[in-house]
DNA sequence: TATTGTTATACTCTATAACTATA
DNA sequence: TATAGTTATAGAGTATAACAATA
């Protein structure tokens, strides 16, 4: 609803020279892959965000909620709220770990298992749609460049040391 | 400042089929790319924004601050207080259309050019260093599969007919 | 009446701090 | 004393609505 008339250009990315900016070409397409998998993740609260902890519970091994805060990036006071709403949508559920009461070790529900696979499928095409000026061997190489570099830069910092290496 | 012991994992990312996800590869990156040039781009305001906003001051041709907003793509009211503090630091300049005195064409000061040019540079290096687990070829690559994907999902939607096609 | 730019307001997301319980 | 989890609060960032000036 805002570009009407000729006034408002379309995006400059890649306009032949005129503005190709690598930060901002990343965030048009995780803006645009954020719009294209909240249509197709009605069934799993939070989203994006919702859907990447799913998988990380499911996939994954992650004794406590901090971990899967931390191997996800995003803050423990976060990972709370977001747990609550998925355990009210009975995708996953708090166990308490008996060796250590501190901890909640976050398992998913057979509901979680069946609504991430099915999300799985759905984002996987979501993402070939948004990726549709690459062809298929584009698509694959753009996902290994961008795994690689990404694993790259979540193992700098304060990880490392005692950090699982990234097996590349 | 988190993980000390073993408990906290680092990013799973590419973690031989853990997780291997496409959305959260792509906010890792791009959150390590606003951290990253936020330290090299002291001078200029708003970081990451403000300079994608200088660039398209100086290097595009845009009539107005609507037309700018649009293709960066971030809100017309957003764009007010950003060009208020490209003005502030006297890297821009905001100058009446006559033919059309609702407008404000945005302008580089020589200032704004100086400094752009200097970031440019900065800016370029710390994508390197974001991508160094890429070699120059793979980086290459990459930089062109993002701009063509980006590109293409920046003309979808309301833009296109009256949108300048994308220069591939 | 529609559009550009501004301002004020509200909403979302995230970060900080304080608290409880466990170790 | 330190850590896991929760809650409350505050701060960015962004979107919505109302307004003035101009077309």
């Amino acid at each position: 609803m805002e570009a009407r008339g000729q006034a408002v250009a379309p995006s400059l990315i890649g306009q032949a020279g005129i503005i190709d900016d690598f930060g901002l070409s990343l965030g048009v397409l995780l803006r645009a892959y954020h719009a294209m998998v909240a249509s197709v993740l009605e069934h799993v609260p939070q989203g994006p965000r919702g859907y990447q902890t799913l998988a990380a519970v499911a996939r994954g091994n992650q004794p406590s909620q901090l971990a899967l805060a931390g191997c996800l990036g995003i803050d423990r006071t976060v990972m709370t709220y977001l747990i609550d709403d998925l355990v009210a949508a009975g995708l996953v559920e708090r166990q308490l770990n008996p060796a250590d009461r501190r901890q909640r070790k976050i398992v998913a529900t057979p509901r979680g298992i069946s609504i991430l696979e099915d999300a799985e499928r759905a984002v996987r095409e979501a993402e070939d749609r948004l990726l549709g000026a690459l062809d298929r061997d584009q698509r694959a190489d753009f996902r290994a460049l961008l795994r690689r570099a990404a694993c790259a830069v979540g193992d700098v910092g304060d990880v490392g040391a005692a950090g699982i290496p990234c097996a590349d």
